[in-house]
DNA sequence: AAAAATATTTAGATTAGACTAAATTTTTAA
DNA sequence: TTAAAAATTTAGTCTAATCTAAATATTTTT
């Protein structure tokens, strides 16, 4: 059984260790977790006598397959808790994180089971994120930024890679949000900047904007 | 805000006091916690630090108004999460309370308005005790034990005073549960066991049982 | 390939919460 | 009303998780 912590650092390797490659560095989990690389180096250390990493000196670690185990048990949670929050208390997708990082820590089975058979089994999350089924297995959407959308296909937005509440607000004022239809309808040369049509409003976005977004073509 | 641990302690003061008068001892809520009265005796330094309880060496200690407060906003969130539960999460009563201990500390006023809302704002929880409001104020039944119920009055089971999962089950098997109708056919004047009406059948029972169910005449 | 910059680790300190054992106070009983 | 029992507090220790400052290793740059 592992504590609040070593959970909090066991999902930071996981989702760094998800967009990059190779060893997971002390300075990268700190940024993560918000502590100075001194405690994380500490917590390397703790986790790899519970076998939940590899460490190395200096080397930076690598989730074991236990590790990965109870990291995707603890995104399980995360995202059905978000996906729970929206759905049925009115929150909007920039409010949950916070809160659903406190219940990503309750321990029980059946609770996160039950939770996810009231939830009817939904396999992504507020943000387009996938969830992890009892079994721990998820399916990825294919999805690229919409950067990489060719202009005049259309695709649906699933998802952010900009998670701020900043960035999550100014796509609600823009009336985009996890399902809406995009399509890139002019692509500006001079400053990157694109004309689409998200659902049934023309807007203009920038490229920054474009680069945070992800959609399945 | 209040850290975990002075979460419990708040709770174990609010509920002893409650079932007893004057000043909360210190082993009491060593009891009531599963602590050392040494420890008790630290905390309670620490929460009268912090203006939550009135603390005289040697004296025990009492909740302040803000000690309340506090103290009851964590039982209306635990009741609330009981509540959720058993009527959408499929728990049974006696499931409950070890998980709705881990959720009771989940800080978000937002999450506990909407659970509220969605629960279509319960006034009594699944073992029949009341959930304090958003202003805090709850109403408590009139209750009595189902030995002091007169013989054919009809009552209602309302709630349970020994809350052991051991004594919920025997309860369950029996088809007894809150708002079951009961009445209380004849009194063995032999041994005190009584005959009962619960609901549709009809069966006996022993006079330690009958002292922890409480009816609403 | 050496120097400089960056990253990482070690050593030592701190805090919250808990413990044991000993000391003290209060309560109970003779 | 004093002696014994019970309750409570104090003193000192422990662990988990953090920190700072200093030391060491790795990487980058010149």
């Amino acid at each position: 059984m592992q504590t609040l912590s070593t959970e909090d650092y066991l999902k930071a390797i996981y989702h760094v260790s998800q967009s990059s490659s190779g060893a997971v560095a002390t300075t990268s989990i700190a940024k993560q977790i918000g502590a100075k690389p001194s405690s994380v180096t500490d917590m390397f250390k703790k986790l790899s006598d519970q076998n939940l990493v590899k460490y190395q000196k200096y080397q930076g670690v690598s989730l074991t397959n236990e590790g990965v185990k109870t990291a995707l048990r603890i995104v399980r949670k995360h995202r059905l808790w978000e996906s729970f929050l929206v759905s049925h208390l009115n929150f909007n997708w920039d409010e949950v994180h916070q809160v659903a990082e406190q219940l990503e820590h309750i321990q029980s089975e059946k609770l996160t089971n039950e939770l996810e058979r009231f939830l009817d089994y939904p396999t992504h999350d507020p943000h387009g994120d996938p969830i992890p089924n009892r079994a721990l297995f998820m399916k990825k959407y294919s999805k690229i930024l919409l950067t990489e959308l060719p202009v005049n296909k259309e695709g649906v937005c699933i998802g952010v890679k900009d998670n701020s509440s900043g960035f999550l607000r100014y796509l609600d004022r823009r009336q985009i949000g996890i399902g809406t239809t995009l399509q890139v309808l002019h692509r500006e040369d001079f400053d990157d900047s694109l004309h689409i049509q998200a659902g049934k409003s023309t807007l203009m976005i920038t490229k920054k904007t474009a680069e945070n977004i992800y959609v399945k073509p």
